[in-house]
RNA sequence: GCGCCGUUGGUCCAGUGGUAGGACAUUAGCUUCCCAAGCUAAUAGCCCGGGUUCAAUUCCCGGACGGCGCACCA
């Protein structure tokens, strides 16, 4: 068995995750997380929270899964989401059919933006053929497949909605009330924790590609012009870089730069995504992802979405293949400027100058009681188009008489009923669009990766043991309660600690089945990383045992310093520190 | 979505045209004073639908789910 498969198989039994809706069959690409996959992923996003909102002062927000179809026009999902595949009925292979005809044909190269029916004809007429065996595709069907789940919000189809495919997008519609919220000042970040949701063609690989996933994300909006990270805090952390260059090379491989080296040498083309590299590898490692096993790879110039400057991901290594587990991107204004498009809101902040500016500039106030009764209904955009052309090209009035053209029609007004003028203005700043800095963590694959890391087997006493070793503040249980024997008043007693472990705000288990041996396994098996046992000895002297998981050495301690001790131990104290 | 392979107690597997067996796990009892021990017992299964057949878990067809390859992957 694989290690894949190994995990597979301990998910199912204790509980992390498992197939939906086994009983009616299953549902590909769905995952229910059970008990102690519940807890992890908790853990996991607390920590994300801790480190991604309370440690950079950002803030966190939750917004519906439920969006309208205006959203991902704007975005772009409704388009680029929007595939259109075609199937030979020769061969049976799909290809996608935009991707046809855009090869094919020289002056297409957006064919995603044209109907099906469209994209069928020009493959008729075109003489498209299948590029797996040869066959005429003049005849074929073009069929439409989006990736995005779509539903009706309210009775009736009047009102289409989609289940988001991204969380960010609830961030960024939400952008004139946040920038409100955080008094228009520049930098500010917004953090969000949510599902998403893509109709997959073909889910994959367990937790890898699901239909319905955990993102973890930060849109960090800043001034392009003026912000800069706090790069120094970052500047000596290591990270681990298979940039584009060395992917691209015969012998490239991983090398390992400190971030301001990386900075220093352009490897990482933006500091603000320089520094969130940087930060997320604290992340990394308090969850326990195997760092032997993990790089930052940058993107190739060809994967890259066009409007992102720099981008990186963070990939994990799991049976053998490298996942992505984060993407981090320089978003630019991209996503603002869209919605304010689209939707006519005010998606820009006022920047102030340092000092306010003169500018001279040239403006119109057509006298519109002349240009009415002269050119009708044209008489509105005349005046818009004055007023442009003033803006563009003051010249154009020097003479008599000026000419601009409306729908193809030229109107020649003379320029003293224009009401043209050169006059000084003070200006105290202007509007600007933020930019976004976005890392974008995928919650489910970092579960995933971290059980596949953090499980393994070694020997203790000849006899085999499997083991999670979860860092102590990750695992789903703190700490395991057990009597050493169920009788003469052990089990109570070890009821009544595991009780007042649970007062004391501890995730505690209690088991008083099998041997201790038994269950001193079944807890290395979930990550427990540690067992406190009740013997006789502690009815005499008030002290049980403490037994750590990755050492399985046990010390002894007074059951009053109990909940001390375990503080000390989860954060990091070693059994004889104690 | 296409192709190949697969689906048997909770888990991992064996097996059969006459409805099944093991290992581990689980539960109970005995035993046991710290690492999956032993003994006894109990619980529990042939993915779904259709077809062939006297009879289908087994053969055939379709579906669901899974693995791999192709395609797809903001």
């Amino acid at each position: 068995m694989t290690e894949l498969d190994d995990l597979a198989e301990l998910a199912k039994r204790r509980g992390f995750f498992f197939p939906s809706n086994e009983a009616y069959g299953g549902t590909a690409g769905f995952y229910t997380y059970g008990p102690e996959g519940a807890a992890l992923k908790r853990n996991l996003e607390d920590t994300w929270r801790d480190i991604f909102v309370r440690e950079e002062g950002h803030m966190e927000l939750e917004a519906p899964t439920v969006m309208p179809e205006a959203v991902f026009e704007a975005s772009g999902h409704l388009d680029g989401f929007d595939d259109m595949i075609i199937e030979c009925v020769e061969c049976g292979a799909t290809h996608r059919a935009d991707h046809l005809v855009e090869d094919a044909v020289e002056d297409i190269e957006d064919a995603e933006a044209y109907e099906p029916e469209e994209v069928a004809e020009l493959i008729a007429d075109h003489g498209i053929e299948c590029p797996s065996c040869g066959a005429s595709l003049a005849d074929t069907d073009v069929e439409e497949f989006n990736l995005m789940f779509g539903t009706n919000i309210g009775p009736g189809s009047s009102s289409p909605g989609y289940l988001r495919p991204e969380t960010a997008q609830g961030i960024f519609v939400e952008f004139p009330r946040l920038k409100e919220y955080a008094r228009n000042q520049l930098p500010f970040g917004v953090a969000q924790i949510g599902r998403a949701y893509r109709n997959e063609i073909s889910p994959r690989r367990a937790l890898v590609r699901v239909r319905e996933f955990t993102q973890a994300e930060l849109e960090h909006f800043i001034d392009p012009e003026t912000d800069d990270p706090p790069l120094e805090r970052v500047a000596d952390v290591e990270v681990p870089l298979y940039s584009a260059e060395s992917q691209n090379a015969d012998d490239g491989g991983v090398e390992t730069y400190t971030v301001g080296e990386a900075v220093e040498e352009g490897v990482i083309g933006s500091e603000w995504v320089a520094y969130y590299l940087g930060r997320a590898m604290d992340f990394y490692e308090r969850i326990g992802i195997d760092m032997d096993r993990f790089r930052y790879r940058q993107h190739l110039s060809g994967e890259r979405a066009h409007y992102a400057a720099d981008c990186w991901d963070a990939e994990t290594e799991l049976g053998g293949n490298w996942v992505e587990v984060t993407g981090f991107a320089y978003r630019s204004d991209y996503d603002l400027s869209k919605h304010g498009e689209y939707s006519g809101e005010d998606f820009t902040l006022f920047r102030q100058y340092d000092e306010p500016k003169t500018v001279e500039r040239a403006t119109v106030d057509p006298d519109m009681s002349y240009l009415g009764p002269e050119f009708g209904g044209a008489a509105g955009d005349v005046a818009d188009a004055l007023e442009s052309l003033a803006g563009r090209d003051r010249s154009a009035f020097d003479g008599e008489e000026v000419t601009v053209e409306v729908d193809g029609e030229s109107y020649t007004v003379p320029v003293e009923k224009t009401g043209f003028s050169v006059e000084e203005q003070t200006e105290a700043g202007e509007h600007i669009t933020p930019h976004v800095v976005e890392p974008s963590f995928g919650v489910g694959r970092l579960v995933y990766s971290v059980l596949i890391h953090r499980h393994g087997t070694d020997e203790v006493d000849g006899e085999q043991r499997a083991f999670l070793d979860l860092p102590a503040d990750i695992a789903p249980t703190t700490v395991a309660v057990f009597p050493l024997m169920t009788k003469d008043g052990l089990d109570d007693r070890a009821e009544e600690l595991a009780h007042e472990l649970r007062e004391n705000g501890f995730e505690v288990a209690y088991d008083d089945t099998g041997n201790i041996g038994r269950r001193y396994r079944r807890q290395d098996e979930v990550g427990t990383p540690y067992c406190v046992t009740v013997d006789y000895e502690t009815l005499e002297d008030g002290t049980v045992t403490v037994r750590e998981r990755d050492s399985t050495d046990q010390t002894r301690v007074a059951v009053d310093e109990l909940p001390g001790a375990l503080r000390q131990l989860v954060g990091g104290a070693t059994l004889s520190e104690l």
